[in-house]
DNA sequence: TGAAATGTTGGGGCG
DNA sequence: ACGCCCCAACATTTC
């Protein structure tokens, strides 16, 4: 018996390093089935966005060829993960299944494979690889749950121990031999059309590289971090959201280096302790999922359904997800985003409030083309963006809270640099006039080579007016029927 | 991790 | 010299 194998299985957390499941399924010292399914049909599995697929398409190549360099083999399988479980287990007599737990709606679909497995006389062991403390271990003084951060950072930080980084195998001996799809097959890189072509010039997904940009970030842009990350013309935050997102590094990893370079004095407490909390608003967002699994597509606050959102013109939405909504600071992150399948966090609250707000559209419906598009698309935290934003999540900003974006251009892009990049037929607009320019004098438009309404759109509506109508529409259907 | 509307204050122009 | 008005500049309230 003692030669059967024991089996792991790799979901969101594509690493060898720090992976406590993999740790100790490896320790048991019996022949690894190691595997990855992509699910596309069960209920609870959220059919991954085009970005996304893009990203998992790389990252489990990166994966097969570290597993295969210290001598293993990563078997993929597609289809409903109860059936190919239950199929494997079978098929090699595994003992045991590993894995590393989620907290979303997918933990239904845990909670059935751990029962059928029990039935079946196998053993299910489940380790946290993904968050910094787990959404059922932190409760407020009163035994409820936290609706608001700062007190939830707060407790964390009371109660957070940080284990010892869970050992890297050092050798994975191929088990049983098993057939394995071919990940071609498995079409993930965009097609008709291929709007990826980009992406490989920003992102070398994997976990090597995850460690690379920690490394760097913690060595470099941290020392600005707490002004610089909400200017999106400067390359002052991680990116680790994508690596983050598939689990090519833990938080826990994040933490201890965050911790080290505060220690060494690389770095001061107060950049590392705002990172710090930035990395916990993600423990934030997969707490309140946990604790409300239809968070991803009600409100949270679940009275902000009775707003009369509007459904949006056809030209509206397109304008928006191409780019071209007249207002330079959202056509230039719409843009990014489409570009590089990442936004900088400053924009994507400026245009997720442009959508819910201007455009008084349901911010599902934005969440998601989000969804679609970003290679760190998460549900957990795409949803927590976007209600934060629409108004209707918990600690959100309040419904009344509508930024203005030319403000927020002039404000945070003075410059007019981010702008530029991302909006070329704007660029040689000086800054006074980069963020509103429909209202420069038409000398500077001509010798700038803007011509409204042809080079660039004029504003697909108008700001002060979607404004005040969404003041009227929010209260009117959401304050009064507040329980 | 807002922005607009409204209120208050104080200096300077001017009769 | 005085009162009045205007309006930045800043503070507070409201959405």
């Amino acid at each position: 018996m003692s030669d059967n194998p024991v089996l792991y299985w790799f979901r969101d957390d594509l690493r060898l390093a720090d992976n406590p499941a993999l740790a100790a399924a490896h320790a048991t010292g019996r022949p690894l089935v190691l595997l990855y399914i992509l699910d596309e049909s069960s209920r609870e599995s959220r059919a991954l966005g085009g970005a996304s697929r893009w990203w998992l398409d790389k990252s489990l190549r990166s994966l097969c060829e570290r597993i295969a360099a210290k001598g293993g083999k990563l078997v993929l399988r597609k289809g409903p993960a109860e059936t190919i479980i239950a199929d494997l287990v079978a098929k090699t007599g595994a003992t045991a299944v590993y894995w590393n737990r989620r907290y979303g709606p997918a933990r239904k679909i845990d909670e059935r494979i751990k029962a059928a497995l029990k039935k079946d006389g196998a053993e299910a062991h489940s380790f946290n690889g993904s968050l910094l403390v787990e959404p059922f271990a932190l409760k407020t003084g009163s035994g409820g749950d936290f609706k608001v951060f700062t007190p939830f950072w707060k407790a964390l930080q009371a109660s957070i121990t940080i284990p010892d980084a869970a050992p890297e195998p050092r050798t994975l001996a191929a088990g049983p031999k098993l057939p394995s799809d071919d990940i071609d097959t498995w079409d993930l890189h965009p097609s008709n059309p291929d709007w990826s072509t980009g992406f490989g010039e920003m992102w070398i997904p994997g976990e090597l590289d995850a460690r690379r940009r920690l490394r760097e970030f913690l060595a470099g842009a941290i020392r600005n971090y707490t002004d610089g990350r909400n200017m999106p013309a400067e390359d002052s935050t991680s990116r680790l959201s994508p690596y983050l997102h598939f689990g090519e590094i833990s938080p826990h990893q994040v933490w201890r280096a965050a911790r080290h370079a505060e220690e060494s004095g690389e770095a001061s407490a107060r950049e590392i302790q705002k990172f710090l909390s930035e990395i916990a608003w993600r423990d934030f967002s997969h707490y309140l999922l946990y604790h409300d699994p239809e968070m991803g597509r009600l409100s949270w606050r679940r009275q902000f359904e009775a707003v009369e959102w509007r459904k949006g013109t056809k030209a509206e939405l397109e304008a928006w997800k191409r780019g071209q909504t007249g207002y330079p600071i959202v056509d230039a992150g719409m843009r990014q985003l489409w570009a590089t399948g990442w936004m900088h966090n400053r924009v994507r609250m400026i245009v997720a409030s442009f959508f819910a707000k201007d455009l008084l559209v349901h911010w599902r419906k934005g969440e998601e083309w989000f969804w679609d598009t970003l290679v760190d698309a998460d549900e957990a935290n795409n949803a927590n963006g976007w209600q934060w934003t629409a108004g209707t999540g918990a600690d959100a900003a309040p419904y009344f809270r509508v930024f203005n974006p030319i403000l927020q251009g002039e404000k945070f892009d003075p410059e007019g640099a981010y702008v530029g990049q991302w909006v070329p037929e704007l660029a040689k607009l000086p800054p006074k006039w980069i963020h509103r320019p429909w209202e420069a004098p038409a000398a500077v438009l001509s010798v700038a080579g803007v011509t409204l309404g042809d080079t660039y759109p004029q504003p697909i509506v108008d700001h002060d007016f979607a404004r005040k109508r969404a003041l009227e529409t929010y209260k009117g259907s959401s304050q009064e029927t507040a329980a």
